[in-house]
DNA sequence: CTGAAAGCGCTTACAG
DNA sequence: CTGAAAGCGCTTACAG
């Protein structure tokens, strides 16, 4: 390996100086800039990173923690890695992923190591230990997702009820005023915690008071078939129910549109059904075409990893952001029947 | 922080003994031994891992290297990313994601960092600059995948031959003789030289000339309509067609299904569908579920990071592996008609 | 503008 | 079994 001693000795000046230009932190004439960057490209030279994170103390690496969870990671999560990768790189810092326990204390034990300067926290709970843990330890930290108390805490998300109530607008001038609210995965462990529905249910029930419309809200699990989702939420055939459902999970979305035609529903034609907060390439995936709010993943993995590192490099500090999804049209929505 | 040298200082011993009992790579008497534990623990001492690297020239950093696409990565790459992730840290050690340029300049930028012990290669093309980058900057890595020749080169993929005679099985037994192989994506860079489509096209070539079936391979865009699609698959309404559809990427077995219901085809009652190398939950998305040979993407990851490891570690080498998918059946395969 | 030197927090021969 | 010391490859006051 070569390092900034072989540089220096075959420029013919000292380290220091070579460290100057590496890093453009000191003033260096021309001359001797010019010698040491010939040196460094004949000699092939690259910055030891390890030796420069101990000598800096900042090893300009960031940890994005996500939950171990037992359903595999939802399209949206998987576009944070990507983006915040991206955003992270764009910036010359790492990411490292490190999947860790909700309580906290496998985070606890990864932060004391003391490689990362600062972390990305995923699927935040209302209350969430792991933030307690990065407080504590009194490392940079930015959320994606919120506690309940996100004051002082840097943090981007979804915003839920600004997404709801584009979701709604787009129904109600269809002229739907029954209206169900789906959402996904009950019983998991963090189900009632979890950010997302709870605000998302929050809204719902503030849209009923606000506005002309008449909503339900079924809660309902991975394993529910697709004929029992479809009887959960525009109940039994023949009866009157909503005739129209906000489903907060893409792949429920998806079963419900199957189990909807399954049980004798068309699908626009009977029952519209718009997905919340859904990955864009899912509307492809069903038949007709899944309508949907489109997730901002990536925008939000791009603008947690920058607010983070602007937080390290004492810049400018980004705002907190929710940012809405926005929609997206597609065939499963249309005017209620009669 | 505290450090060794507070440890040792609290301990009354030096900092070379607390080394010992942190790393245990020396015997140390049960007296000293404890005495440093309750130092530890009541100073709260956590292993620096940046000083760490430094000292023990290892970083115990692995890099996942995986290529920035214009379309998102497959549900089966993602699961290597958690995978991978969760093996290095079951092993002590941390995982990087690189998103890096398919000609390895990044890589090379990245590499010459050395911040990693070694890198592991995702989405490897048959004749990969990246893999050319890291030999010759003698770098250990292993790949999910296979370049064209892996001879000396530690590697894990999925074992496409196998897994294509499973499914070829399977559709023959049901009595289909005419086959079609669904390869999607044409048209995108390094399409043609992308492993798993290169060597399941061939091992379909294999397969109609050592079986009793008739093949014909279709290659498709990711923007081709399910109608369209459909019809290049099974040929025009009314015509004698293949009978099943051998489908190479989930998204496109999805939109094949809907195609066919679209075109009059009743599946599987006029035409079976199977998805080759799919995610598990790509089955339910489909109506009726899809039948897939599921792809071994957890498997692969951590076989993968597992092998990278072994490497550093100077144990016992793992040898290359090939991992078939595995049947799993759905609904959207059965007896050809008449 | 440039250099000598201390120091980042560890590991690891080498002695004893 | 334990310690003194060199060294990993940089950064960064401090002098000049």
């Amino acid at each position: 390996m070569v390092t900034m001693k072989d540089v220096a000795d075959h420029a013919g000046v000292s380290i220091a100086t070579v460290s100057f230009v590496v890093n453009d932190t000191k003033p260096v004439t021309p001359a001797t800039r010019e010698r040491i960057e010939t040196s460094m490209a004949e000699l092939g030279y690259r910055r030891n990173a390890v030796a420069r994170a101990l000598a800096s103390r900042r090893t300009r690496i960031l940890a994005l923690a996500y939950p171990v969870l037992e359903r595999p990671l939802s399209t949206a999560s998987v576009e944070f890695f990507t983006s915040a990768a991206a955003a992270a790189s764009a910036r010359g810092y790492h990411l490292v992923i490190w999947p860790v326990s909700n309580d906290g204390r496998e985070l606890a034990e990864l932060v004391g190591q003391r490689l990362v300067d600062g972390v990305l926290l995923m699927e935040v709970q209302l209350d969430d230990p792991r933030v307690e843990v990065l407080e504590r330890s009194a490392t940079p930290f930015a959320l994606i997702g919120r506690t309940r108390d996100v004051t002082g805490i840097c943090h981007v998300d979804i915003d839920f009820e600004a997404t709801l109530h584009h979701a709604i607008d787009h129904l109600t001038d269809l002229g739907h005023r029954h209206l169900a609210l789906v959402l996904g995965g009950k019983g998991e462990r963090g189900y009632r915690t979890y950010g997302p529905f709870v605000r998302t249910a929050a809204a719902f029930e503030q849209a009923q008071i606000e506005r002309d419309i008449h909503g339900r809200t079924v809660e309902v699990t991975w394993s529910d078939d697709p004929e029992s989702l479809a009887r959960q939420v525009f109940g039994e055939e023949g009866t009157d129910g909503p005739t129209a459902a906000l489903v907060l999970n893409d792949h429920t979305a998806l079963r419900l549109v199957t189990g909807a035609r399954r049980t004798g529903r068309r699908v626009p034609g009977d029952v519209s059904i718009l997905g919340l907060s859904a990955a864009p390439e899912t509307g492809s995936l069903s038949d007709p075409p899944l309508t949907l709010m489109r997730a901002p993943g990536p925008e939000l993995g791009h603008l947690g990893a920058e607010a983070l590192i602007r937080m390290l490099e004492a810049e400018d500090p980004l705002p907190p952001r929710l940012v809405p999804c926005t929609f997206e049209a597609g065939g499963t929505t249309a005017p209620p029947p009669r």
